[in-house]
This record gives structure tokens, C-alpha cells and sequence, in this order.
DNA sequence: AGAGCCATGTAACTAGTTACATGATTCG
DNA sequence: CGAATCATGTAACTAGTTACATGGCTCT
């Protein structure tokens, strides 16, 4: 259903367009929040056709299809977007690492945490190079569109790569005074043994 | 393979346990992470068996089994989280809805972003009573497992409630400047229409 | 003529969802 | 003895991934 409305959402947006379009639309926009591939897209739209939701002129060249949305397409985008509860929940293999995190030693786990925070840095970047990107090199920002999402997107890593570097620093902490108790003090194991 | 790395590090963490009991722990521990209902686990637990895994003793009452991790099914998740890189995709309905909100009318798209402050704030209050409570409450607290991710979750929900009252008060301000625009300026209009 | 992009699709597979189905035990 | 919970599974379906397959058009 979400692959259905955010087609329906970039025809919405860009007026008619091919598949080949949509597709390419999906990695340099929409990207963000959803990820589809040419091979989903095409059945996709084949059965959106079908519903009535878009109608298909075959003309181009090299047997292009250019689709359209109808007003029941439109109807239907509108529908989802006020009329129901979303889905809450997110798979994210991120956040399933984070949570399996404390099973590694802890000197590894920030290893990792480190090389995490770089990667979230530079997509930070790149994000915000979009920002600043005036229409022609990010097409979708006319119209506002995608506005709130990207500043969701910048946010959304700045915060990852914050939550990376505090918590390796705090499993460094952790590391550091393990190795402080055992280094200095026999004697305190000892202590703690007897009582 | 994530559903698979979710359960070897569940089992890892608390030790032997039932595909019934792996059931629960996702719904209270993980969750936030992934998700995954019993039908899923089920067969993905007899998979794991005949990969050498986890091992399984059919003995408790009511057909219990109970499944212990095997030197194999950890090393298999060490690799998993040291060894590789994460797959960075992800879809998530909030940030598709994010994207398409600019489609729709200002004043409702502001509506249906208070409500999902509502929802999120709720979400972070539940989050963070759980950071609160002690280990009875939620078990998988015990040797810091999770701590991680419980800390991750509860930033990305304030950021999610603050990011939707932002969007709801710049879509409303931009409402009532077009409101004002319309209301004031038949010459205004009028004098654009002429440059 | 050949490289590169435009453009569309299908097939086989893995992952995840929803609904159905069954029965044992425990507690009040 | 009945309700709640424990406990396991399967079947049918939808969504998403990866790999294969084909051919047209444009530019050099």
C-alpha cells in the first residue's frame, strides 16, 4: 500500500511520468523514507492501472508509458494520508545492532560505534547540501514538497551520529574503569570475595 | 537474517528459552527495534536447529520446547555485528507521510502533525518510564542489554514530537500569510500581475 | 559500429502478515 | 468446569529482493 501512495504522491507532485521516471524519482527523492526498485515499480503500476487509479498512454519512445493520475488516484492519496492511523512500526537493522551492542566487549562495540557515527556524519552532509540545493539540482523542492521530510532527514542523523559518539564514549568509560579495578586492586577483588 | 540475529542475541542475553517465551521478549524488549509475531518465529527457530544454531530439548509441559544457544549460533552473531556492514534502508510510513504532507491542504496537513505530537509524546513517556524502572519490570535491563537502544528510542521520539509541532506551526504560519495575502491585497495581487 | 543510457518487463526467491487450527495446563 | 493463558504450528497471501532478459534510441 505505501509503494501505491508514494507513487501516487510523485505523479501527484510531477505531473505525468513513465515508470522509468518514477523509478529514478524514488532514488533521488523519496529515498529517504521508502526504497523501491524498477522491478517492484512496474507490477506496481500495471495494477494501479487495473484500479483505475492511473490511466497509461503508450507512445514514447522505446515503448514508453507515460501515466497519469485520475482524480480516484488522487482520492485514494488523500484517503491514506488523513484518514487512517499509520503503521508504526519500523524495522531498522541500526537500531537491532544497538540493542545486541552491550553483548560485544565493550572496547569493540565503540570500535564500531565510531565507524557508525562516520557514516551518519556523512549522510548528514550530503542532506544538507540538499537543503541548500536550489530546484533544478533537487527537482522535488518545488512546491515545498518533501520540505518536512528532508528537515526530519537532517535531524534524524544528526541525531544518530550524536547517539553513536556518547554512547562509544560511554563504553569506553566503562572499559577504561573495568581495567582500572582489576589493574589496582588484587587486594579490593579480595575485599569484595569476603564479604 | 535480521529476525534470525534478533533471536541468536535474545537467546544470548537471557539463555534458553521457548519460541513462546522468544514471542514475548520481542514484543517487550526489542520491539523497538523489529518486530516479528510467533508465526514467523516459529519456523525461523526450526531453521536455525538444523543450521546447528541453537540446539532444542522438547521436555517441558504442554509440548514446551526449549531452544539454547549453540558455540556456533554465537559466533554466527559476533560475525553478524562486528563483521559486516549494516543495511542502511529503511521504510517507515511516518517519514513517507512526512514527505507527501506538503500535498495536502495547510491547515489540515498542520491538524494531522499535532496529532502525531500527541502520539509520539505518549510514546516517549512510555519509553522513558521504562528507562526508570528496575530490572523486574524489564528484565532485559539486566547487564545493561538494550541500554543502548532504549537511549536511541527515547531521543528519536522527542525528536519525532518536536519535529511534527515545528512542521504543524510553519504550516500554520504559512496559511495565515496566504489567508492575509488574499484578505488585504486585490491591488496587491493586482501590482504582481503586472511586473 | 559500439558504448551508454532509456525503457520495460519476468522469474525465483526470501521475508513478513493475517487468519486459521489445535490442544494442554493452571487457577479460581 | 470454565476461562485464561501457555504453547505450537500451518496456509494463503502480500511485499520486497536479486537476477535474468530484451531491445530501442542517441551520440560519437
Amino acid at each position: 500500500m505505501s509503494l501505491r501512495m508514494a507513487l501516487l504522491g510523485l505523479l501527484k507532485a510531477t505531473g505525468p511520468a513513465s515508470g522509468y521516471d518514477l523509478a529514478k524519482l524514488f532514488d533521488s527523492s523519496i529515498n529517504n523514507a521508502w526504497k523501491a526498485g524498477h522491478s517492484q515499480i512496474y507490477p506496481e503500476l500495471a495494477r494501479m492501472t487495473e484500479d483505475g487509479l492511473v490511466t497509461v498512454e503508450a507512445d514514447g519512445p522505446r515503448g514508453r508509458k507515460t501515466y497519469t493520475l485520475t482524480d480516484a488516484g488522487w482520492e485514494a492519496l488523500r484517503h491514506w494520508l488523513v484518514g487512517r492511523e499509520p503503521e508504526r512500526h519500523w524495522r531498522s537493522e541500526a537500531a537491532l545492532r544497538a540493542f545486541l551492542l552491550p553483548l560485544l566487549d565493550a572496547r569493540e562495540a565503540a570500535a564500531w560505534l565510531r565507524r557508525e557515527a562516520e557514516y551518519y556524519a556523512e549522510r548528514l552532509r550530503s542532506l544538507e547540501e540538499l537543503r541548500h540545493a536550489d530546484g533544478e539540482e533537487y527537482p522535488m523542492k518545488r512546491a515545498g514538497f518533501g520540505r518536512y521530510a528532508l528537515e526530519l532527514g537532517i535531524s534524524q542523523n544528526r541525531l544518530l551520529r550524536d547517539w553513536a559518539l556518547d554512547s562509544a564514549a560511554d563504553l569506553e568509560r566503562r572499559a577504561a574503569e573495568e581495567e582500572n579495578e582489576t589493574a589496582t586492586g588484587e587486594d579490593a577483588a579480595e575485599r569484595r570475595a569476603g564479604d
